[in-house]
DNA sequence: GTTTTCATGGTGCAGATGCACGATAACAGA
DNA sequence: TCTGTTATCGTGCATCTGCACCATGAAAAC
């Protein structure tokens, strides 16, 4: 029944089950048989929105990133508006946390991508520039809370922004490992914020 | 020339050549004939002395924890003898961030093997214990650092044992995926370290 | 109503991959 | 010297993978 389709909204679909397959069987499981199955649709319909494999993953890649910006952005637009320079930094924390069933299905993909790029000499010039955006957005807000006196002046902001941010890097595998739970991991981050901002 | 061969040295010289391949081109890449192309060896030759090729993979991993595992305990003994508990936190730290092109190899394998097992549902028991292990022998020598008044007794030795390892952790992504170079990822860690042992 | 476009399915094909079977030559032990 | 073990290689095979080509029916355009 061939209405007329939204190609953007079919390849977020098809996307998603291509999510699905990584999560479950790693980036080498990803192929167009198993994620038309996945899908539910036939394998040519894959090679139809996607004409080559590379653009599949290319797009999904992409879309993951465009899934987690957004509700990162989401996160700490809500805290910006508190206006409390703590709940800001948590909140890009929080953001980089797998908490519930799909943010760890964001952040497995992610990992599986990053793994599958640190090797291959991976051109993905949008997982180098996550980690230094983390780190520039914490220096920015804790500058900001010395400003306001909620935070020490004779810490350094840069590096208070890249301890943290590469904790909470570090955090996300050891979830995703088994080695932490997300709440233990919250403790962690809310152990650290404490001890940033005492004074 | 059939001279009798140790068949244990055999095999670490292809899971020497697995690494490579893994490093080159992820665990993806590992193929029988790849990995008998980079050792110099025929294909039969590798399956020869490892039967299945997940036997193959079973092995790698192991033996890159091996390997992992003693650099690190060289370089926390070396530490220990030195009776300086901020040695030795560092030296646990300094074992973990890939530094030269020979630790930056182990660690990109681990990562490709992680990111395999993440999604896999993966049975790694080693990989599970191994952020534990930092975790635990960072406690513990914080705890000794405690008593020896070289660190503050108002801080919580096992978070702060939590925060360093899982900083650690992701420096490690942060050094491979090239947002960090080592020498960044030190002047963090002596900067934390800065922070712990104060007073 | 006819024609054109478009979404979808079926099939085949060349290459790669893991593995099994067989061959051979050099060394070891009798 | 002879026989058996062992390290090594070559080849073939069933399977899977990405991709290309073709078919078809329904909607849209005219």
């Amino acid at each position: 029944m061939p209405k007329r389709v939204d190609h953007q909204q079919r390849r977020c679909e098809i996307a998603e089950a291509l999510f699905r397959v990584v999560v479950r069987g790693g980036v080498s499981a990803v192929t167009l048989r198993a994620v038309a199955a996945e899908a539910g649709i036939s394998m040519n319909l894959v090679q139809y929105y996607f004409p080559a494999k590379d653009d599949m993953l290319r797009f999904a890649w992409r879309r993951v990133v465009e899934l987690s910006v957004a509700r990162a952005a989401a996160e700490v637009g809500r805290a910006l508006e508190s206006g409390d320079e703590r709940a800001v930094v948590r909140a890009y924390l929080a953001a980089v946390l797998p908490s519930d069933e799909r943010t760890r299905l964001l952040a497995a993909v992610q990992i599986a991508y990053f793994a599958a790029d640190v090797t291959r000499g991976g051109p993905h010039p949008d997982e180098e520039a996550l980690l230094p955006h983390l780190v520039r957005g914490l220096a920015e807000q804790i500058t900001l809370a010395q400003q306001a006196n909620r935070v020490s002046p004779a810490l350094d902001a840069a590096m208070e922004a890249g301890a943290l941010a590469t904790m909470a890097a570090g955090l996300v595998t050891g979830i995703l490992g088994g080695a932490y739970t997300a709440e233990a991991a919250f403790a962690l981050v809310d152990y650290r914020l404490g001890q940033l901002f005492c004074p």
